[in-house]
This record gives C-alpha cells, sequence and structure tokens, in this order.
DNA sequence: GAAACTAGTTATCGATTGATTACTTACGAA
DNA sequence: TTCGTAAGTAATCAATCGATAACTAGTTTC
C-alpha cells in the first residue's frame, strides 16, 4: 500500500483508539492492532506516540471546520447557527474524533500537546466569530453546548439512554435536534 | 499522624495531581511525593490507583453539592441559577477540583470508572432539577456553561488572558462574573 | 509490661510500553 | 538485469510503574 493512504488508514485507527482510552493510555500497539500494522511502523512513520496525537488533534480540527464550512455553505433557509449545530451533531457519529479533541482539551498542561489544544480551540473560535458571524455570546453559547455533547458522549450516556428517565430528559434537551444520531452510536459496537 | 488526616491529605494531593496529567498519566509515586508519603503507602491506603481516583471523584462530587447547597441555601436576592454558578465558579479556584472530574467524565468506556463518572454527572443533574427548582432546559444550559468553564480551565486558557484578545473576549462572555477568580489561577504556580 | 494494633518505610519484582535495530520484500527506473 | 528506494516486520531493550513483602517504630490496651 501507498505510504500516504496507510497514513491516513492509521490516523482513523488512532483516533478511535485515541478517543476511548486517552492520550496517556492508547499504546502504539494497540494503535497498530487497530490499523493492521505492526508496532514498530507506526512509531516509524509518526517519529513519537506524541506526534502522532498531534496529528490525530490536526487531522479532527480539519475534518470539524470543513464540516462546519460545508454547513454554513449551504443555504436550506434555515439560520446558520442550527445548521452549524447539526452539522457538530452529526459529526458525534464519528465518536472517536471529538472524543479525541476532548482528550486533548484536558491536557493543557503539557507544553506540547497543550499549546496544539489550545490552538485548535481558538481556531473554532475564530471560525464562529468571523466566518459564521457569530457574536461573542452566540459563540460562547454554541461551544458550551458542544462541550456538553462532548462531556455526554465521552460518559457514554447514550447506554443508559433508555434506563434511565434524567438521561432522555438530559439528552434531549442538550440535543434539540438530530437525537438519533447520537443515540445510534449505542449499537455501533462498544 | 491519625489515619484519617493523612487519608485525606492525599485525597487532596491526588486530586491536584489527577487534575494536572490524568488519571492513567498519574503516577502514585508524583501522587505520594504531593502528599509527602511513600508511594507503597498510598497504595497501601486505598488498594489500587483506580480506588483512589473513584475515591479522589467522590469527593470532589462531594464538595461539589456542598458548595451549590451552600450558595442554594444563603439567599442574597439574588435568583438561584446565579448564586449557584457563581458557587461553581469559586470551585475553580481550586483547579484540580473541577479538572479531575473532567478527567473523569472522558473515561466513560472505562467499566469502573465509567459507571462512578455517569452516577456523579447525574447527581448534579438530579440537584438541579430537584432541589434547585430548575427545569429541564435551565439544567441542560447551566451544564453546558460548566463544561465549557471547566475546557477552559482544562486548556489553561488562562494563561493566553493577555496576550490574546480572542481569550479575552471568550472567557468574558463564558464567564459573566468571578472572572477575577479564574484568572487569579494564573499567580498560583503552574 | 507485654501483646496487639496503627502508621509508615525500604527494597524489590513482574508486567507493560515506547522506541531502536536490523532485516526482508516488492517495485520502478536506468 | 540491477540498483535504489519505499513498505513493512521480528526481535529486543531500557525505563517506568503498580503492587507486594518484609520490616520498624510508636501507641494503645489489658
Amino acid at each position: 500500500m501507498k505510504g500516504d493512504d496507510r497514513r491516513e488508514l492509521i490516523l482513523e485507527a488512532a483516533t478511535e483508539v485515541f478517543g476511548d482510552y486517552g492520550y496517556v493510555g492508547t499504546t502504539t500497539a494497540v494503535v497498530a492492532k487497530a490499523a493492521g500494522v505492526s508496532q514498530p511502523y507506526v512509531v516509524r512513520i509518526f517519529g513519537t506516540k506524541q506526534q502522532l496525537f498531534i496529528e490525530v488533534l490536526r487531522r479532527a480540527l480539519d475534518i470539524l471546520l470543513a464540516a462546519f464550512r460545508a454547513a454554513l455553505a449551504t443555504d436550506n433557509g434555515q439560520p446558520a447557527g442550527p445548521r452549524i449545530g447539526v452539522a457538530y451533531v452529526d459529526l458525534a457519529s464519528q465518536r472517536g474524533l471529538l472524543l479525541s479533541l476532548m482528550h486533548g482539551f484536558v491536557l493543557g498542561k503539557d507544553p506540547v500537546i497543550g499549546a496544539v489544544a489550545r490552538d485548535g480551540f481558538l481556531c473554532v473560535y475564530e471560525f464562529l466569530r468571523t466566518e459564521a458571524g457569530f457574536d461573542a455570546d452566540e459563540a460562547q453559547q454554541f461551544l458550551s453546548g458542544g462541550m456538553l455533547i462532548n462531556t455526554l458522549v465521552g460518559l457514554r450516556m447514550t447506554d443508559d439512554y433508555d434506563t434511565d428517565p434524567r438521561v432522555r430528559e438530559l439528552m434531549q434537551a442538550a440535543l434539540p435536534e438530530k437525537l438519533d444520531i447520537v443515540l445510534a452510536l449505542r449499537e455501533s459496537g462498544l
């Protein structure tokens, strides 16, 4: 297989694994197995585990912003806010993507990863303020809701949707639309 | 020193360390050093690192709910929402407390820690809905704002408050009051 | 005053893990 | 053909870390 294709394959696998186990909790061996290659090969392609995680974060952000820009471009009569919001919930169907970002967001203490995570978060904020035309308060509210969704996904609250009425009520309030997309995570493997 | 005092001392130290480095990233040796005891002693008191983390989470939640109940009880003319909100921001001054919870919130995949974290989160939701008298949408908005604050603290955004105008604008929007409390984190050591 | 318990340590071990080295195999161009 | 290079693996190492064992000193209790 061509190097670039293999690289993308590993990044996809790593996104899922990092999302499940976090940065420190992820081993290069597990990533390698998920990608179907040997462990030393993962290290050789990305240099270090840290570099691999950084590339996972950067890629996740690229996908996120691309989805937002696409949602902003397709005018379906709705205002921009809900359109981008739905795009965000759509991304939750790739659980690892949002979760990897979330794992990066709690590593601000790390001098290298923290800098990348801060930069990524601010890129999203800047997009909302400039490209999407949100004012400061709208942007804050959008990000707040996004962080709650991330937390609910990270907590695997979806698993208790059927059994706990509190969970049902909370998720219905947090996900005004597209609740079904997040709930579909339940069936897709653990 | 009495066992219970030493235990609380270790829990305080562990809260800070877990907040900085996360569950997997924290070693019992670092916790022990922060608490001024030997590493095997930490393990012997709490059994396992996992059990220590769970007790850190439970203690953090107890402190959180106690602070909320206190804020709810002291009627200063303001409505309940802002009172509890200010109590939450006050807690951010103990950075490790909110961050340890946050680290728990991304470990939903873990069968043991995940269950504890979900239960803790739902306890807060239940408090807001029943004791504080929030409706589902108010509770969702409160939790959303809290998760954004957690993320900003986790990202150490406070460090860039002076240098990045985007950070200043975002933090002013996310922290309607008590911005100074969170900013005070900058001076208090790394 | 000895026995029993509490508080705490040093030394050490087994398992894990990121990284390195050296090797093999397939392929495209001169 | 052959030579260089890209793709990939097996074997292994050094370091880290959670946990265990064995021991010491102070305090309480009968």
